[in-house]
Parts: structure tokens; C-alpha cells; sequence
DNA sequence: ATATTCCTTGCAAAATATTCCAAAATCTTC
DNA sequence: GAAGATTTTGGAATATTTTGCAAGGAATAT
């Protein structure tokens, strides 16, 4: 068997199955183990395959930045480090626009100690802290976009152009020196209408959005503030953002006990 | 088993049962308690559990742990009858307005043959669909009244007064022959937007809020259409209501499957 | 206050991944 | 075609991760 057949073999089964161990897979296309990893090694490069102890799983192309599958260890950890620092740029008791997306819910989740006033189209968020009295929180209306756990729609965009708040936490399917830019056309006007919405917008990505251009461009960067990422952010184009007048936080992991 | 393939089990079952013990879990999965110990840690990372003294909880629960759980859980086969018997008066595809509330609630877990389009101020109830893209999930704006997944506020009474629905399914505290009252007077308001926004009023109610008269006046019987019970319902009060022009259907227990 | 249960931590065993190497297969070049 | 170079494959040795167990400490119950 070819090559290339064996590998398309593998993520054919993998699409049926969605997970599958090393031995399955070896027993599949027939042949060694050590081809088999081989062979995931390419395939996750390829960026369709993630790779597990013993075994591997489908990466979902629609699980982007804005789906919330519960299943999504994408980057989770970087996540949870840029969910810790853009916290920290949140004063007490002030009023934050958080967006929809996994970035901003990992803000969103290290907020509780400044109990602030959270304004949200996110469910995720808002069931967060649906049941924990510290936190105030407004949801705007909207339909449910079915996949995502986000809230759309005229509806959606009239809340937020109503109201004022100190900070909007955003998060994107890509960032470069043109803009920032995410995945769903139908999330762009309400994202618009969050940053006019706050006094300082701040966006969380972590460094896979960097140099990433998604299908629907959201706004220039003269409206982004700050920029929170992960350290493997690529250097060069964090320092053209720098250059260009943004402030770019680099979270650091969190520091052992 | 792979951590994975087991960790994704452990969220399943807690899905299904909100809580569970370690050893309940390790059973479950086939697993030491060491081991599933580990996973719940990293599955709270993610967000999506809470780790307890003696196993782990949903987060963000599917049903409506937070409403009035406690009370509840011995009615729980009344509303749940209730909730098919009223999920009968809606036809397929009409617009139904969902109140808050655990009655309403069991009434739009039925609803999903139906293919209706609902408005909600519930999270529990947004949440149930939030997935699912069969039904389309309105939910109007407002803040989070805390341990009800409400809400309130004048944004939601702002949504309903501009729309209109078919149905509005309504719950409340109690009912008399002099109408329907209710225990948070925040709700009152909204309920009120509610049924002015729909051509047919169908409220939803155990046996245990016949006769009972909670703190805030709501409106009066003239305002309502249907009136769906359970069996227990005491029969003069019925009668008197039937008598004064409602429709009082009263749900039988569903046969066993 | 005592007892029990539960959680954390450290550790050794098992499972899995990585690296390295030789054999087989494939491709170059003549 | 044939000899040699290159790539691919399968297996073995070595690292890493994961798992289950046990001891000590924290939280809860009696």
C-alpha cells in the first residue's frame, strides 16, 4: 500500500469513528505501529489529526475558536494562561462586555474575585455565573446560533448598541497588521457593536490566530487597545503590532506553587 | 479505555445525573479513583465540571437544578406529565413563548417534534435547545436573576413588547378565582409583556398552586385561556374555574412503556 | 472532640511515545 | 537493466506519560 493511500485510509476511519487507538489503526491499513505514528505525526501537521496517548482523534474543522464543544482541549492550556492575564487587566467592580468564543469564556471564568458587571451574549458565560450571586450579569436578547451557544441577530446588536461598559473582552478567528478577522459573518456586526459599546477593547488569541486571516474581517487594529496572547505567539509579527501602537501582553503560564 | 474516550464518559454520565460520586464515577468508567480524580481535575480546568467534597457536579446543568430543585424533586412525574399534556396544545410550527419556571419548562423539553420557534427569558430552557437545530430559541435580553435563571429587568420586558407569538406558556406561584399570583414580583412585569405578545395564554400548573395565593397579584382568569394540571388538582376549584369560562384540561399520567 | 471520609502527594509499575538502527523498498544514475 | 543512493518500514532500546496504590493531611460528619 502506498503511502498516501495508508494516510488517507487513516483519516477516512477516523472520520467515521472520531477517535481511534494506535493498534486500531495499525490493524486498519495493516501495517506497523511505528508507520502508523509516523503517519499521525504528518497528518496532525497537516492540522486535520490531533494526537493523544494512544491514539488518535479528529480534530473538528468547525471546532474553531467559537465553538464550544466540550471535548475542546484545543490549546486549552494557553487558553486558560491568556484567560488568567486578560483577568488581571479587569479593575474591580468595573463593567465588561465579554464575548462569545473560548478565549473570552476563560476570562470570563478568572473574573469572579473583581465581581464585575458582566455583559455577555455568550451562554457559556452566562450560565458560568448564572447561579453565583457575586457577579451581576446582563445577557443581551437574541437567537441562538445552534452550534455555538451565542446570541444573534438584530436583537443581539440593538443591546449592545444601547449600552456603555468599561472594557470589551473580545476574542477572533485571526489577527494580522490588517486586522482582526473571525469565521462567522453573522458574529461580525454584533462584535462591532460591543467595541463601540466599551471604552477600552481588549482581544484575546491565542497564537495559533496570529498571522491568520478568517473569512469575514471584523475591523482595522486602530479599534484594538490591547492584545493578550500566549508566549509562542510569533515574535516578529507581535513586534509589528507593537510598533504599531498596540499594547501586546504575553501571558505567562502560571507559575508552579 | 483511552483518557479521553473515559473522560468523555465521565461528562456524559454526569449529564445525565448532574452529580456523582468518585466512586460512582470509577464504576462508571472502570477506572481507579486516582485516575478519575485526575480527569475530573482537568475537566474542571476546562470549565465544564466543579469538583465537590465527594465527586463532581455539571456546571452548567441541562435541567433546571437551580430553580427550585429541592422542592421540586417529588412533583418532578406530575410536571413532567403536565409538560407532555400542555406540549399537545401546541401545533407544529407555531411561535411559543416559554416562561420561566419548572412547569414551562418540562412543556418545552416536550416540544422538540414540534419544530416551534421558542422565546424565552429561561436559560435552563435556552440551554436545552442551544444544540439542537431543530428548534429555533429566541431569548430576550436581561439580567440573570441568580439562583432562577431568569430574566429580568427592563431589557426583557423591552424583547417581549415587541413581538408576537401564537402561544405563551406560562407558570406561576398559585392560583384562585381571583387569578394567578406569583412569588418574585421582578416576574410580574414580564409576564405581563408575555401575555400581551401572544394570542393564546396556557398556563401550567401543579396541583400544589391551586388555591394558593402567592405575594404578587399577576393578573386576572380573564387574561388566561388554557389551564393544564395534574390529576390531584382539588375538583371544586376546577369546576369553579370551568364554570367561569376557562379551559381546565387536567394530564393523565403517561401509560408505561 | 473524635472518627470517618475524602483529598493531595509521592512513588513504582504499566502503558505509550520517541529515538535510533538495520532491513526492505523505491528512486537515481549510469 | 544494474549498482548505488535515498526513502520508507519495522523493530528495539530508551524516555515520557499515565495509572494505581499507599501514606499523610484536610474537610466533614458524629
Amino acid at each position: 500500500m502506498q503511502p498516501e493511500e495508508r494516510q488517507q485510509r487513516i483519516e477516512a476511519y477516523l472520520q467515521r469513528v472520531e477517535f481511534a487507538s494506535l493498534e486500531e489503526l495499525s490493524k486498519e491499513v495493516d501495517a506497523s505501529q511505528s508507520t502508523v505514528r509516523r503517519d499521525l505525526a504528518f497528518l496532525e501537521g497537516a492540522g486535520n489529526i490531533r494526537r493523544t496517548h494512544g491514539g488518535a482523534r479528529l480534530v473538528n474543522p468547525r471546532s474553531d475558536e467559537f465553538t464550544f464543544s466540550a471535548r475542546d482541549t484545543h490549546q486549552l492550556a494557553e487558553k486558560e494562561t491568556i484567560g488568567r492575564a486578560g483577568a488581571e487587566l479587569i479593575r474591580p467592580g468595573e463593567s465588561v462586555i465579554i464575548d462569545a468564543g473560548t478565549t473570552p469564556f476563560h476570562v470570563a471564568r478568572n473574573l469572579e474575585s473583581k465581581k464585575p458587571q458582566i455583559i455577555t451574549n455568550s451562554l457559556p458565560v452566562a450560565n458560568l455565573y448564572a447561579s453565583a450571586s457575586m457577579v451581576e450579569i446582563v445577557v443581551s436578547g437574541g437567537v441562538i446560533y445552534p452550534r455555538l451557544g451565542v446570541l444573534v441577530g438584530p436583537l443581539a446588536v440593538e443591546s449592545f448598541s444601547k449600552m456603555h461598559a468599561d472594557v470589551a473582552v473580545m476574542g477572533a478567528g485571526g489577527i494580522t497588521l490588517e486586522g482582526i478577522s473571525n469565521s462567522h459573518g453573522l458574529l461580525v456586526e454584533i462584535q462591532l457593536a460591543m467595541m463601540r459599546a466599551a471604552r477600552r477593547v481588549i482581544f484575546c488569541l491565542d497564537h495559533t490566530k496570529f498571522g491568520r486571516k478568517s473569512l469575514s474581517h471584523v475591523c482595522g487594529l486602530e479599534n484594538v487597545h490591547v492584545i493578550v496572547t500566549d508566549a509562542a505567539a510569533p515574535a516578529d509579527l507581535v513586534q509589528a503590532l507593537r510598533a504599531n501602537g498596540r499594547e501586546v501582553i504575553l501571558a505567562a503560564p502560571a507559575p508552579a506553587p
